[in-house]
DNA sequence: TGTAAAGTTGACATCGTGTCAATTGGTTGG
DNA sequence: CCAACCAATTGACACGATGTCAACTTTACA
């Protein structure tokens, strides 16, 4: 569909990924995105419907820049449970600082966008995937606690390890990348993982 | 300074309580809290300068309605800190719901306006001392794991047990209150206490 | 009776999103 | 070469929400 040097769609995105991640959150504008990518604030409008859409394709963006496929992998080569959740808390975690500042836009457009909202539940949606095949995997090992039904082990893997959760303890506390993931790590494993041998 | 039946400043400050509690987050104007309150839109600006203070009043507000304060005392009467955290986990789990549309409107609010910034930081520093309060119990007892200093662990139990998480259990994942509240002090437990006897 | 407080109405400024119409400049193809 | 097309520009405007202002009314109360 395109093979310009840097096409204007990818320059629009990139200047939303680098200026929300600046400054994640409400305070960025669709002038200021246009004047970054060195375009007229209407001309955004050429190439995204509204500001959601734009968000949405942003998501993407980085995701192929970043290549998060690839980099959430790892976990599903895991053949243990044991090994698999850890895994996958990882790979996520190092991919939430990337998409934080986007993300958070997006979480905050949720409120009055429906765009916004079935978009977020989307990607929330696939991340949710990954923790499932890990706590199943987990269940057929006979390594997952009783005290947490599958389903719930999931919700709560998907709420504790967010966008929400990393922003508190890394931007707000300022925890290190690897505290948080040790620090999740274990929790998992602690709270799901049936104290079991070795 | 006042007395009558209800207070027009109460009126206002309960209507934006129950309409932010029907639907939680930005969805709610001060058109219609002042619809809702029986007076004209201009009127709420007699009461309250905009609309971040109108926030911040509603959660004072709900804080006096609902007896908060006494309601956080009994995790103070504790004495040792294995008793202390998880009552003071059910006490504000228990609040959370009850302030849950306000904060969320005024966690919205954060990321464009100052005065709801600062206003919700406070609130969280109060919540805060809570949990320090119970960390540093079980220090003195000699019950708060290695794994983690006082600091961390009340960043840890400030990130887990918030409004945020509460809302993803509950409200998104379906959890019940009890449910919600068993498995955070389980959690908390689990982290932060030395295995220990009894 | 007269004044002050509280509220009403209508108008208006501001800001951000999104739309539209008219115009420009460059590229490609018949 | 000229036409058509495309991306982009400029300027104007509608809309919705917040917040402000001025002028008028109502009620209380002293």
């Amino acid at each position: 569909m395109s093979s310009e040097n840097p096409t204007t769609r990818e320059r629009i995105l990139k200047a939303a990924w680098q200026l929300l991640e600046a400054d994640p959150g409400g305070g960025v504008r669709m002038s200021d995105i246009a004047k970054a990518a060195g375009i007229s604030r209407q001309a955004v409008y050429l190439h995204f419907p509204a500001r959601a859409d734009l968000l949405v394709a942003a998501t993407r963006y980085i995701d192929e820049v970043t290549e998060a496929d690839v980099r959430l992998a790892p976990s599903r080569a895991a053949k243990t449970g044991r090994e698999r959740l850890p895994a996958y808390i990882e790979a996520w975690s190092n991919h939430i600082p990337e998409i934080h500042g986007v993300a958070k836009a997006l979480i905050a457009m949720q409120e009055t966008d429906e765009a916004a909202r079935v978009a977020w539940a989307d990607r929330l949606a696939a991340i949710r995937h990954g923790f499932e095949a890990a706590v199943r995997a987990l269940k057929l090992d006979g390594d997952l606690t009783l005290d947490y039904s599958e389903t719930e082990a999931v919700d709560l893997l998907l709420t504790l390890i967010s966008v929400e959760t990393w922003e508190s303890l890394t931007v707000q506390c300022g925890w290190t990348q690897e505290r948080f993931i040790a620090s999740m790590q274990a929790l998992a494993a602690q709270t799901l993982i049936v104290p079991g041998k070795e």
